[in-house]
RNA sequence: GGGGUCGUGGUGCAGUUGGUUAGCACAUCGGCCUGUCAAGCCGAAGGUCGCGGGUUCAAGUCCCGUCGGCCCCGCCA
């Protein structure tokens, strides 16, 4: 038999038909003479009533029914009495008086009961995924990002762009993070790597004249996980000829518009807000700006600098920073809680934090001392201090005030609710610096990755001053998050050489690994740039969630452990013999 | 690699300065019950306290190691 509607499709307009429906068991509540049943499908819950009056055998086997059991059932819609309606559920104007009832399924006894506010570890939801996917909020969780992905496909399809598939298996390059690598049975002593993303191959399409190019790609990086990264992550993978950075974000604004019209229905403000790596740094402390609230580091260097404090002093003379924030109406905080936030910087390696309380006669602070009323005038006004605030400040290096100012600023967004829910804040980070020092291998590594643009005017300093050579990166972030990446690339093999001679990597090197791209870009290299989307993060987003495992149908747990599977596992001698590999004791 | 935190019936938790028979809720099983939607009421069963070692007259509790969950640092172009 087939299903004539489905357990969330049913309404007042139904009433009178007489319906067949499959589904699971959600909750049985037996009162005797009557039992009710709910039934579930992706689609919703429908309210079954079995009445020994209707069908006697009926009413006795449904006494057997327990939770999960899967069931076919065959019977009337009717309105339910007045009162009894239950306006949580969509279908709750009715129930559907059960005729026959056939059990197509017996379930074991759940290890959780398949609800919303799930009374169970994540530990055990994992274990048990199949029964975690059944819950709604899950399936909410894994349609929404169905449909971002067809949103994605249809927007970019109808922009001209090509869905282009690239290898799984291909060569471990080095740069980035460490390599998942699959050794070759054909080759033994030689492995293939996962992708990291496809950059290569796209850049290749590029040249190929595939001008507008997309993919909707699984990436694989062997690093250790957080609740916002996963071994294995899904990009929408972007590349597009004759364009510029501007023609690549005009794209990539109007894929958010349109994917935030159709999933929140929210209209979405564009040209999104564009800062450079520098202003983001030096008013975040931070490349990816939560720009929901406010709060911005203010350098008073220069005001506090002439002070009697010799900390302020010697900061300024050493080249270093002081640097504050005012925290509106924090002026309140308790002893304890400052001891707190001074912890809260020493956990970080910093040497403390100065507070200064605003009250009606002014700072209320052990600097007082040492300010001048004009001193403290001038910071006043480059804080817009009010009184009731709270102002902490930081003298240390530049990098280390923009660290910890903007670990501080991230901490009171969240402990005093400055952060406004449904809210959705979109920046652009650009120019980026090309390359940061490894101190580690002693030399400069690829920001971004070493495909990388240097901005027009700044290709003369990669040789004189590397340091300050800027990209054609840019980031786009979303409420803190870093959603999308993406740069400008090199298209000429003469400025690639030159960075890979930066980046310390051989000619030999270079040829070894990229080598096939390399000659590629002195076959007509079109001009071209590209950005890449972290799926999972976005859909993280978007869903309201604080972790990806969230979003991810089958994740890794923080050890990159699959618990329902339970990868991964060791392997047959025979499979290790085809590879030619052996297994070395690493304990001991 | 490092730091923090957690691990106790099927599930989620409590368990005091180490001390009698490890407690609660939900689920499960049995009984009663015709309007519930977290149904209700009565009763029952269910535990090597993650694992290994140690201290002690005595360990769920203290110590060491180990495995696993979560969060963070390093790492992640």
């Amino acid at each position: 038999m087939k299903r004539t509607h489905t357990c969330g499709g049913l309404n007042k307009a139904n009433s009178g038909q007489n319906v067949l429906l499959q589904g699971w068991v959600e909750n049985r509540r037996d009162h005797g003479g009557l039992i009710f049943i709910d039934i579930r499908d992706r689609y919703g819950k429908t309210q079954l009533v079995f009445d020994p009056t209707l069908n006697d055998e009926t009413f006795t086997k449904a006494k057997e029914l327990r939770p999960e059991y899967v069931i076919e059932i065959e019977g009337s819609v009717h309105e339910r009495p007045s009162g009894m309606v239950n306006p949580h559920l969509k279908t709750g104007e009715i129930e559907v008086s059960v005729n026959q009832l056939a059990i197509l399924n017996k379930a074991k006894t759940p290890p959780f009961l398949i609800v919303d506010d799930v009374d169970a570890t994540e530990e055990t939801r994992l274990r048990y995924r199949y029964l975690d996917l059944r819950r709604a909020v899950m399936q909410k969780n894994l349609i929404l990002r169905h449909r971002v992905a067809q949103t994605m496909r249809q927007f970019l399809d109808q922009e001209n762009f090509l869905e282009i598939e690239t290898p799984y298996l291909m060569k471990s390059t080095p740069e980035g993070a460490r390599d998942f690598l699959v050794p070759s049975r054909i080759h033994k002593g030689k492995f293939y790597a996962l992708p990291q993303s496809p950059q290569i191959y796209k850049q290749t399409l590029m040249i190929s004249g595939y001008d507008r190019y997309f993919q909707i790609v699984r990436c694989f990086r062997d690093e250790d996980l957080r609740a916002d990264r996963q071994p294995e992550f899904t990009q929408l993978d972007v590349e597009m000829a004759f364009v510029r950075e501007e023609d690549i974000r005009d794209v990539v604004e109007r894929l958010m518009v349109e994917i935030f019209a159709r999933i929140h229905n929210i209209k979405i403000e564009r040209p999104f807000p564009v800062m450079t790596y520098d202003e983001a740094m030096a008013k975040y402390g931070c490349d990816k700006p939560d720009l929901r609230f406010g709060m911005p580091i203010v350098d008073i260097t220069d005001i506090v600098k002439h002070t009697e404090f010799k900390i302020f002093q010697m900061t300024a003379e050493q080249g270093g920073m002081i640097g504050a924030l005012c925290v509106k109406g924090a002026a309140s905080y308790s002893r304890k809680q400052i001891d707190l936030l001074n912890q809260f910087v020493l956990d970080m390696g910093g040497k403390g934090v100065l507070n200064a309380k605003v009250g009606a006669d002014g700072w209320e602070s052990s600097l007082k001392k040492f300010l001048t009323p004009e001193q403290e005038q001038a910071l006043n006004e480059r804080l817009h201090v009010r009184e009731g605030d709270l102002i902490l400040i930081i003298a240390a290096s530049k990098a280390e005030v923009q660290r910890y100012l903007g670990e501080l600023r991230l901490k009171f967004g969240k402990q005093e609710n400055l952060i406004p829910e449904n809210s959705y804040q979109h920046v652009w980070i650009t120019e980026f610096p090309m390359f940061e020092y490894d101190d580690e291998a002693d030399r400069f590594v690829a920001m971004h990755h070493p495909f990388t643009s240097p901005v027009d005017s700044d290709v003369e300093m990669l040789d004189t001053n590397p340091e300050l050579v800027r990209a054609k990166a840019y980031d786009l972030v979303l409420n803190g998050h870093e959603v999308a990446g993406g740069s400008i690339r090199i298209h000429s093999s003469e400025i690639q050489s030159k960075v890979f001679s930066l980046l310390k990597i051989s000619k030999d090197e270079a040829q070894e690994k990229f080598g096939f791209l390399l000659e590629a870009l002195q076959h007509g290299a079109p001009p071209h740039g590209g950005i890449a989307f972290g799926l999972d993060r976005l859909i993280m987003i978007l869903a309201g969630r604080q972790s990806l495992r969230d979003v991810i149908a089958f994740p890794k747990t923080t050890a990159a452990l699959s618990l329902m599977d339970e990868s991964p596992s060791g392997v047959s001698p025979e499979q290790l013999k085809d590879l030619g590999l052996r297994i070395e004791n690493t304990k001991g």
